[in-house]
RNA sequence: GGCUCCUUAGCUCAACUGGAUAGAGCAGCUGCCUUCUAAGCAGCAGGUUUCAGGUUCGAGUCCUGAAGGAGUCACCA
């Protein structure tokens, strides 16, 4: 904002004029809301260069502000914190300037391109809550970034090979009868998850038998014939192998539209797909690169692994002695291709903590390569979602379904809206669509609200609130306003000269949206965007019954507030936007 | 065991990156719908910011140590 800007070149003339000096640049913070005051400046670090106490010291700087800026109507003196009370002219004047572009974001991206790669689903299971919180704020962080004027490619990297779907592969050769989608009924992901869940039993079950038979633990996991029949798999398919192949496309193709539909119930898209099948190869082309020119080494039963105890890290495998390639291989190879695609200045993974170390490797392994997009790398590594009982683990059945949990929320959304019965005269179609707006606009600002990098837990017990600091009560106030604005008449836009200090407060919070997308962007941070939302809509709520809108005793009151409100409006709309929610008319 | 991260009200989370008397929501209690939507508003209660030191005018925030928890150190991804 232009006046901190400048209080600050003020602070330095003070100085001069005052003491003919310099000083740093001033804190300038907002006021606490218990002493009198907008905007707070620091005075502790100028006593060096006052010689005086922070009291006098303070005086001496407000008197001088005072005079030398109109916007500054007062001052008064706390210890060593100087308070600068903003006269009402100059709120309205931001307003005035801020109205016809409210959401209009400074474009700190501008000219940068960038992936950002989320979701990246294994397609030998269906998602759960954790791939919810990670396909959430993956989406939202591209439309952040958007805003912010970067050149977004969001994309998905499916991860359709490996020895974990090969697990479910043979279960369902095994086990499965012949089963399809269509013939049991049961959407695609959830049917090949089945039969990961009973490969893992099967599995289990012959490790016991093997332990009981006087095998080590980890033997019997090496030795047991499903692990071993997996393995051959895995080969077969590197190898061509049609019958393998042909299975894998068949049961991949019924977890993709299994994906789609969860994907559709969720509002996330991607520009680009990639699957690992398609970038591994180029992975192990790379490898082998790297070995030939020394950067890579290999041991004598014929793995390639890298060095990084110079950087303070591990060995690292990166291709088995089998030649089968591993999960770093892959992404090599994706990074690579990527690079190709797009030459993007910045590429992002959305991935989960528990990958930290991973992506630490993978950058130190392309910049060892001498690989130009090393630089650009960043992972937007966030907590895991556990649950009261710990971590969710789809092999032991301890998830949240993602298809489940979006249905429970809907069906909750439509509970609780025929309770309130405020929606008459709406149709069947309009009466679905919010309860679906309502539900997963919920489901998300419940994930989203929290700090990216923070674990959060998540009671299965306790259906996510749709009251106080929740989707829904943005959701409410934004159909409140729309609703104040259809009972309007076509009012004139004009401005007052005074203000309530709850009209203050929405003015001010105003102000403060575009710096909020900015500093989303650049903390990898939606948390910042949803904060504010709900800063924005308790502000709003407050103003609502403090002030008569449409009873206002004055016209210009009455306009004025209206374009407040429509402001605040436009403003929810927006940061609701960027968190991938969509906003009710009524509700 | 090595490394990384976490610990704030009964519960879930904030705290503008070192500033004042640590804030919200939920749960509990009390008021407010004949007036623009009560999914709301106002109020009460709830805290030695895990503990012990240190740095500083000032520490939830920085440094050291301790306790508890999580992750990782896989030829899983």
């Amino acid at each position: 904002m232009e006046i901190l800007e400048l209080i600050t070149e003020n602070v330095a003339a003070f100085l001069k004029a005052e003491y003919q000096a310099e000083g740093p640049a001033p804190k300038i913070e907002s006021t606490n809301p218990n002493f009198k005051g907008d905007f707070t400046v620091v005075v502790f670090p100028y006593l060096r260069i006052s010689k005086s106490n922070p009291e006098a010291t303070a005086n001496a700087m407000g008197t001088y502000l005072v005079e030398h800026l109109d916007e500054i109507s007062g001052y008064n003196v706390v210890k060593g914190f100087l308070n600068l009370e903003l006269a009402d002219a100059f709120w309205v004047n931001c307003f005035e300037e801020l109205h016809p572009k409210p959401t209009e974001i400074p474009a700190i991206g501008k000219g940068q391109k960038v992936v950002v790669e989320y979701s990246s689903p294994n397609t030998n299971k269906p998602l759960h809550l954790g791939h919810i919180r990670n396909n959430v704020l993956g989406y939202s962080f591209c439309q952040i970034l958007d805003a912010n004027g970067y050149d977004v490619v969001k994309n998905n990297l499916v991860n359709d090979r490996g020895i974990h779907i090969c697990k479910s592969m043979l279960a369902w050769q095994k086990y499965g009868d012949g089963e399809t989608p269509e013939s049991s009924g049961i959407k695609g992901d959830h049917l090949v998850g089945k039969y990961y869940v009973r490969f893992d039993q099967e599995y289990k079950k012959q490790i016991e038998s093997l332990k009981n038979d006087g095998q080590s633990e980890e033997d019997a996991k090496n030795n047991a014939p499903l692990i071993l029949e997996a393995r051959k798999m895995l080969q077969d398919w590197e190898k061509g192998n049609s019958e393998v192949i042909s299975l894998w496309e068949t049961m991949n193709s019924w977890v993709y539209e299994g994906f789609d539909q969860t994907y559709a119930t969720l509002g996330v898209s991607f520009d680009k797909v990639y699957y690992e099948s398609d970038t591994y190869l180029l992975g192990k082309d790379i490898v082998k690169g790297g070995l030939e020119s020394g950067v890579f080494y290999q041991k004598e039963d014929g793995s390639v692994w890298v060095d990084l105890t110079d950087e303070g890290l591990d060995h690292k495998i990166l291709l088995r002695a089998d030649g089968t390639s591993v999960y770093m291989t892959q992404d090599i190879g994706t990074a690579e291709l990527k690079y190709s695609d797009f030459k993007m200045d910045q590429s992002i993974y959305v991935v989960g903590n528990e990958q930290d170390y991973h992506f630490k490797v993978l950058q130190l392994i392309l910049k060892k390569l001498g690989r130009p997009h090393w630089e650009g790398l960043h992972h937007l590594s966030y907590g895991m979602v556990d649950l009261p009982s710990g971590k969710m683990k789809s092999r032991e059945g301890t998830v949240v379904d993602a298809d489940d949990l979006m249905a429970e929320m809907v069906q909750t959304a439509k509970t609780q809206t025929e309770e309130l019965g405020k929606t008459e005269g709406m149709s069947k179609a309009e009466l679905e669509e919010l309860y679906h707006t309502l539900g997963i606009g919920a489901l998300k600002y419940f994930l989203l609200k929290v700090d990216a990098k923070k674990r959060m837990l998540f009671d299965p017990q306790e259906s996510i609130d749709f009251q106080g600091n929740t989707g829904p009560f943005i959701q409410y106030t934004y159909a409140r306003i729309q609703s104040v604005l259809r009972a309007a008449e076509n009012a004139d836009f004009n401005l007052v000269s005074s203000l309530e200090t709850e009209e203050k407060a929405l003015i001010r919070l105003f102000t403060e949206y575009p710096q909020v997308v900015n500093d989303s962007a650049r903390d990898f941070n939606p948390s910042i965007v949803a904060n504010h939302a709900y800063e924005l809509a308790k502000a709003y709520n407050k103003f609502y019954h403090q002030c008569s809108i449409l009873g206002a005793k004055e016209e210009e009151t009455k306009n004025f507030r209206l374009a407040l409100s429509r402001t605040c409006g436009a403003i929810l709309q927006h940061a609701c936007g960027l968190l991938g929610m969509s906003m009710p008319e009524r509700m």
